[in-house]
DNA sequence: ATAACATATGAACAGATATTCATATGAGGT
DNA sequence: ACCTCATATGAATATCTGTTCATATGTTAT
């Protein structure tokens, strides 16, 4: 007896391939977290303030003041990294200084940067 | 005179800090790409695409039975993950076979892991 | 206690994008 | 030529999320 294909509107090529894949997927808890550290490393002003943070430790204000944007905006952004535990922070008074969480992060970036560089030209943004 | 502060509505508190990394902010085009290319790692779809193709070369048809998708989104997402050069594919006939454009992807895709492993129990990945 | 300032956050809006549906393309076989 | 099957894609919808505005919180100083 053949397994349903639920949504697939077409045959199974390779069931030794499938069937051999589907023992190696990794848990869709993990996957998902993953997933979600990349969503929040993919927004531009994140990843502005993130590789700003690359450089130096910084308040809120410095990082609105040098990246031109609203205080609650940056505000509003750190959240998520800190929720994603991307950044992390100190109080100081009434300042919060931010800084990266860990090296992950680092060579994350680093690998991304090199990624696109040996892609060089052709790399499309849009469609 | 004092530079303008446009949207920043706070004062700056360490002007020393900014001005040091302001000269070594990457440039905007290169930062926006890789940005982007998180971008397209980030949703859940293609992200389970990818971790898929970590194993194996597979084909359209594969990929939709095995993660339990219509062929027509598999193909929609795999065609952003072309544009992005995270995957490549070869054809046969009237199968294409898609598998992991190079060794960067993986490795940002282990750090990525990792990451998630070492934040442990505690990351959240909603509010 | 009150004022001033840095930061955080709720709500609403605007713009982006994942998914579905319908259909097109392209290759192999008859 | 046609039909079938694998894949691709355009258009429309539905959902998500970045940004702004207004306001709250929390800390320092008077």
């Amino acid at each position: 007896m053949k397994k349903q294909l639920m949504v697939c509107d077409c045959n199974v090529i390779h069931e030794d391939v499938v069937n051999e894949v589907k023992h190696k997927l990794p848990n869709i808890d993990e996957l998902e977290k993953t997933a979600n550290l990349f969503k929040v490393l993919a927004d531009n002003t994140r990843f502005k303030i993130i590789t700003t943070l690359l450089t130096h430790e910084m308040c809120v204000c410095d990082l609105s003041y040098l990246l031109n944007m609203s205080q609650s905006l940056v505000s509003h952004q750190l959240r998520k990294l800190r929720k994603a535990r991307l950044v992390k922070y100190r109080r100081e008074g009434k300042v919060v200084y931010y800084s990266l969480d860990d090296e992950h992060i680092e060579k994350i970036i680093q690998y991304g940067i090199d990624h696109i560089r040996e892609s060089g030209e052709s790399f499309e943004t849009r469609e």
